[in-house]
RNA sequence: GGGCGCAUAGCUCAGCGGGAGAGCACCACCUUGACACGGUGGGGGUCACAGGUUCAAUCCCUGUUGCGCCCA
């Protein structure tokens, strides 16, 4: 017997546990079904469970659960990415707390430290995915730092050097002065800052008194300023293009020079150029063929190395600043300047400012030589894949975002200036010769080859960025380069799903390095879900303090409650706003069902060996399975679009509108009676083990708790069930039309016994007047549930004039007279007989009036008006009817 | 500045060329033989605004306003 309510946490833990012990959600390589795979965006290994994850998860699991219930032989490959600067992060953390720093330790053994950490704690996330019930495929977990991960790192990179994809360059990176390392620019955030625009006055050289005035929002770049530029057409320095400005404080002679960078518009119209500095400097520099000086080191502190050979005699001011923290020597800067009189003018500006979005401190543009990556190239067939429909946007228009991105890509930075991540596999001869090798002894041999002897290499210090190996995951998880059994049969996958702001990320590197390396798409569709927001909308943050933590939802409302809220809010191209409250409302849900389940079973409820839908003869039985087929073809078909709310939206309809709205209660006098129990009973049964498979790919954990209470399989094999398809129910339509009949009877009878106040405890008579003889059989024929839903002692027909004191109720051709005596207020029945009847009459005279205009019987549809005039005629012969039963009372 | 999206009941959102919907919240009644995390009934909307196309516009087009996001 099932218990008052369900244990979630307990049948949670017990039922995942059976599940991956039985081996469910593993794959089978020689399976004869077709595969279906599904590739996970590999979580960060540092990362602990938010509820972004537990909503990509969430709706994976879904979309597996389903496909494994379809007969598909499902992959839904798990993994963690080693995030390379988060990782080595957490680690010096730990370090710094025995007050040692990575330096110390040295290269090996921080990674032995960062491998123990990795060992220790780097199944958090992976724990926790567990519980909100992912069937990931857990002994294929892979790592990207793993083995054979590092070896299809190692043979893309040797692959691609070779094809000159990969190269080193000198130019600037945005550089984090924290981590003293290279990062993408989609690790940096602009940040909108209060600053000023300083307008600096530059000598005009040979021209005493004259000036020139830039408008710079950092001063402090101005050591290594190697020019001054104004717009070719700005009238008012046409006549300082080419002259010369003697840079303040410094004393070195750099060119004015004219450049359609230089806007008029703005500032005072000219501009310093610092190439080494800024990434629109960097471009005019390169046009102009200017030097470029930097004069910030690694820590983002004044370094004057590349500018003391031109500092004039008596610039000590400059040489002071030598180390000096970058603001800092701004500070001093502006001071120095504002006491020589070069400072004109500090205007308040609003500006954007890059800061690193792991390590918080202002990022600068830094000019140094790095590996490359040549997207551009790589790009080309990826678009060309989202373009030609070999991989799909789901919702669409994401596919712009792709586009636009992807059309402007830039070099890829591939190089990090960290200790964990894959190593570079290039090595340097002693005159900095490079050899690319996929190992030592291979680079060795290039070197011997080269200088004509043996010659002693040393390896390239750092690492490859974290998605250079997860762009290779679709593929390197499966084995690559070894042409693998499953290789072949799982990729490319079926489906990535993740959020919008990962395209840029892993969607658009997956799909440049599986089409390069793999000729094919890594995935043939993208589903994009928003993001995660709290009940107001606002993006989940630390700083708000607005953040859920979704084990503390599964902990009180249970992982199904968690999931069919998340798939009820997932719309297409919508963020989920979620808060405790909506879980709280759909546990309800998860409630309703067991105790649904729970009212079976009290009544014997038992799956019946060999019942089939065609075998029902009852018109209940045929009508609930014939909604029960529809809702298989609703949810089955919200899955396959991805539309998860509707699939959400169809079991709950059904389950509860339905099933236990209607077909429970009127299948409990039939389940009293001795004729009719077998057969409702059996469809009961037949039903909810439906219901219980629709809904097991959202809400797996009750489900399968309910499938093996009821003996429906052994325990933990719901899993594996066939997924439902529509049947045939003999006479449908029929069932149907008796069935809707019914709820329209009750509820018509329900409303006016509701306006007239009538307590429920009171049963009274409804009378019948016009009733055809399929209403006077179908009222016989239902009485029991009549009498118990519309609370009616008798229905009979109408023997003479209607009592005195009646409500009227106009169902189809019959119209209800319920006598009640001494309950009612026949102003007030008259007054809503008349509501009705203007309401019948108002909807009429709103279609009578299209219906008389000659275009739209000319040009609409003949079935549009033909459903129209079939609508007049129905709500005239309401308003008649209506019309009648107040004349009668009145 | 460029691009994308959104604007429908108090809230969250579906619908999307021919009858304005759901869930939650709200109000009233009901401890009826699974369920008060329940049952029954009900109220509530110039579908942002202004034009246009059409026999017909919440839905398509244009513009306006407001909000959000991405890129520069």
């Amino acid at each position: 017997m099932l218990e008052k309510s369900f244990a979630a946490t307990e049948a949670e833990q017990r039922l995942y546990r059976a599940w991956e012990q039985a081996g469910s959600f593993a794959c089978d390589p020689t399976s004869e079904k077709p595969p279906f795979a599904i590739m996970i965006p590999p979580p960060n290994v540092t990362g602990s469970l938010h509820m972004g994850h537990a909503l990509t998860f969430t709706l994976q699991d879904a979309l597996v659960r389903y496909r494994r219930m379809s007969g598909r032989d499902v992959l839904w490959q798990p993994g963690t990415d080693h995030a390379g600067i988060a990782t080595q992060m957490v680690v010096e953390r730990l370090l710094g707390a025995e007050g040692i720093t990575r330096q110390e330790l040295g290269r090996e053994a921080f990674l032995e430290r960062v491998w123990q950490w990795k060992a220790e704690s780097g199944g958090t996330i992976t724990t926790q995915l567990r519980r909100i019930g992912s069937s990931l495929d857990w002994p294929r977990e892979r790592f990207t730092m793993d083995e054979g991960l590092n070896k299809a790192v190692r043979e893309v990179f040797v692959s691609l050097f070779r094809e000159g994809l990969i190269y080193r360059d000198h130019r600037l990176v945005n550089w984090d002065p924290k981590f003293q390392t290279a990062i993408s620019d989609l690790e940096v955030e602009s940040r909108e800052s209060k600053g000023f625009m300083w307008h600096l006055r530059y000598p005009v050289q040979g021209q005493p008194g004259r000036f020139i005035v830039v408008a710079t929002t950092r001063p402090e770049t101005m050591l290594g300023d190697a020019a001054v530029a104004v717009h070719p057409e700005d009238e008012r320095y046409r006549d300082l293009v080419g002259k010369f400005v003697v840079l303040p404080l410094t004393g070195r002679v750099i060119p004015i020079v004219a450049d359609e960078y230089s806007d008029p518009t703005k500032g005072t119209g000219a501009v310093k150029i610092t190439p080494a500095h800024d990434f629109n400097d960097f471009e005019v520099g390169k046009r102009h063929n200017l030097p470029m000086p930097s004069i910030l080191d690694r820590v983002a502190s004044i370094n004057l190395d590349e500018i003391a050979a031109e500092l004039a005699p008596d610039a000590d001011f400059v040489r002071g600043l030598h180390g000096m923290d970058r603001f800092k020597a701004r500070d001093a800067i502006l001071a120095e300047l504002e006491r020589l009189e070069l400072l004109e003018k500090a205007e308040p500006h609003q500006n954007m400012v890059p800061y690193g979005d792991r390590s918080g401190v202002v990022i600068e543009p830094f000019l140094t030589t790095q590996w490359y990556c040549n997207a551009g190239v790589l790009a080309k067939p990826a678009i060309e894949a989202v373009e030609t429909g070999r991989t799909v946007f789901v919702p669409k228009q994401w596919e712009n975002t792709f586009f636009a991105w992807m059309r402007d890509i830039q070099p890829w930075c591939i190089s990090r200036q960290l200790w964990w991540g894959h190593r570079i596999p290039a090595w340097y001869g002693p005159d900095g010769e490079v050899f690319v090798a996929t190992d030592e002894a291979e680079a060795l041999v290039l070197a011997a080859a080269h200088y004509g002897v043996a010659t002693a290499l040393t390896q390239d210090a750092d690492v490859l960025d974290t998605w250079f190996s997860s762009a290779l995951w679709p593929f390197s998880t499966l084995g690559w380069p070894d042409k693998t059994v499953e290789l072949e049969r799982y990729y490319p996958g079926d489906v990535l799903v993740t959020g919008f702001d990962i395209i840029f990320f892993w969607v658009a590197r997956m799909m440049m390095m599986g089409l390069h390396f793999m000729k094919q798409v890594p995935f043939k569709a993208i589903y994009i879900h928003g993001l995660v927001r709290d009940e107001k909308g606002q993006k989940m943050s630390k700083s708000k303090g607005n953040v859920i933590d979704p084990l503390k939802l599964i902990e009180e409302y249970g992982a199904d409650a968690l999931r069919f809220t998340v798939c009820a809010l997932t719309g297409p191209g919508r963020d989920v706003k979620l808060g405790a409250s909506r879980v709280e409302s759909y546990r309800s849900f998860v409630t309703k069902l067991w105790n649904a389940a729970r009212f079976a079973e009290m009544n014997g409820v038992k799956p019946v060996a060999g019942f089939t839908p065609d075998q029902a003869t009852s018109a209940l039985g045929r009508w609930i399975l014939a909604e029960a087929s529809s809702a298989i073809i609703e949810a089955t078909t919200a899955l396959e679009a991805y539309r998860f709310d509707e699939y959400a939206a169809a079991c709950y309809r059904f389950t509860w509108n339905v099933f236990c709205d209607w077909f429970l209660e009127l299948a409990k006098p039939a389940m009293a009676s001795e004729s009719d129990a077998v057969e409702v009973k059996a469809v009961a049964a037949h039903v909810l083990g439906l219901i219980l498979r629709l809904l097991h790919p959202v809400m797996p954990y009750v489900t399968e708790e309910l499938w093996a209470e009821f003996g429906y399989g052994p325990p933990g094999s719901l899993i594996n069930t066939a997924w439902p398809v529509a049947f045939d129910v003999p006479a449908a339509a029929d069932a149907r039309a008796e069935l809707g009949w019914l709820v329209k009877f009750i509820t018509e009878i329900r409303t006016v016994r509701a306006e007239m106040n009538v307590p429920p405890s009171q049963l009274g008579a409804v009378l019948l007047r016009d009733a055809s003889v399929q209403t006077l059989d179908r009222a016989r024929r239902w009485f029991d549930p009549i009498k118990r839903l519309a609370r009616v002692s008798e229905v009979a027909v109408l023997a003479g004039d209607i009592p005195t004191q009646a409500a009227q109720v106009v169902v189809d051709e019959a119209t209800l007279i319920l006598p009640l005596a001494g309950l009612i207020d026949l102003d007030a029945e008259r007054a809503r007989l008349k509501k009705e009847s203007d309401k019948a009459g108002g909807e009429a005279e709103k279609i009578r009036r299209k219906l008389e205009n000659a275009d739209f019987v000319a040009r609409a549809k003949p079935e549009v008006v033909e459903e129209n005039r079939e609508r007049l005629a129905g709500f005239e012969a309401d308003q008649v009817r209506l019309q009648a039963a107040l004349a009668r009372i009145s």
